[in-house]
DNA sequence: CGCAATATTAACCAAATGGTTAAACCAAGG
DNA sequence: CCTTGGTTTAACCATTTGGTTAATATTGCG
């Protein structure tokens, strides 16, 4: 008995190289043996660790709704005022973003094709959406702002943080970018977007 | 010889088949028999129409992709000034949302999927883009509007307008929503979010 | 060491799936 | 009415794919 490091090593190899190829071609298109490849190993020792495709999907998936919703509504937690919690959302969320581009779209996805199945992967530090609400209104009260609906607003938060990755292709054909240029654009709005949507509610 | 219009009725039964089919669950988990029994045929017959399930996929993706961007190209086209440009974008955008929710994350992930190979359709009336462009700098030299890329704006529409059918699962579970308070939502954001870009880049 | 538990692999299997074939069907024209 | 061309079908085929098995390697331990 006793499994010093190795399974864990491997049981983490897996992982990430599964997370690497559902992410990127979609539950429905990834192969088993193209996960086996990445890692480096065996077919058979996948389903060794995972017992079969469904568990080994959600495995992954957990971890990236995880690190997606934890940035989401923790840093919507510590925020003084309103205009500084957007603007550390907004920041916090890109640099999420940018760290793992295709994330958005692999979550929408998967949630467009199993929304039952997969929701309670997404039950997670929903109580700090209620800080929000009350960001909002308390804002409002003070006058800093107009009547805006804070789940309207959320959803324009994410919009418009989130849409130019789900939409990459379809943007850098669009506006003839390249790479760098599709960077350069992010990186940009890293700083704009907060203030845009800043305008858009102050009183 | 001769096809009377069963021909041309076969093969737009099994286009309109296919598109139900592909839109809902994706090229990569659509099945050739799942439309051919949507459109109540053989699978046979699907590739007496269609070569492959590939060409029978570009027949869809089209389609849609044709019906979506005709859309944003085309209400941006007739504009006269920029506020009610995107007044009409918006109602425009959105009412092709409604009738056709699945749309925008269709297309998003099967541009994601093959960008090479689906680019060429996507390529539409996009001389209209420069008419925006001419559009917002020419509201700008009047004075109307702060100083903002056309292109960050339009992306900032395109967002504000997609993405909550793109993320619907998502947001109805995060908001406690049913499939009434989401139409509801929706509705409500087909008359705001104009106004909430305007109030943006109000000058 | 040698034994037991775990880790890993090669070979295999059954079901699903995209695609083909050859025969039947059916409408129009001669 | 029967030939001819496009249309439709049932049966079939080859490959892919998720998953299993049984045997081998490795590791910790008494």
């Amino acid at each position: 008995m006793s499994r010093p490091e190795k399974e864990a090593g491997t049981e983490q190899r897996i992982l990430a190289a599964a997370r690497t190829v559902f992410t990127r071609k979609g539950m429905a298109a990834a192969r088993m043996q193209e996960v086996a490849d990445e890692a480096g190993i065996n077919k058979a020792l996948l389903h060794y660790y995972f017992r079969d495709k469904q568990r080994l999907f959600e495995g992954v998936f957990e971890g990236s709704a995880h690190k997606q919703f934890d940035c989401i509504w923790g840093c919507l937690k510590e925020s003084p005022g309103l205009f500084d919690g957007i603007r550390s959302f907004v920041a916090a969320y890109m640099d999420r973003m940018i760290e793992d581009p295709m994330l958005p779209l692999f979550i929408a996805q998967e949630m467009n094709r199993d929304p039952e199945g997969l929701r309670p992967f997404i039950d997670r530090g929903m109580k700090s959406r209620q800080r929000f609400v009350k960001l909002v209104e308390d804002a409002h009260a003070r006058g800093e702002i107009i009547d805006i609906d804070p789940r309207e607003l959320l959803v324009n938060m994410m919009a418009l943080c989130a849409h130019p990755f789900i939409a990459r292709p379809m943007l850098m054909h669009i506006h003839g970018m390249n790479d760098e240029a599709f960077r350069r654009m992010i990186i940009k709005r890293r700083e704009s977007v907060a203030e845009f949507i800043i305008r858009s509610i102050r009183a």
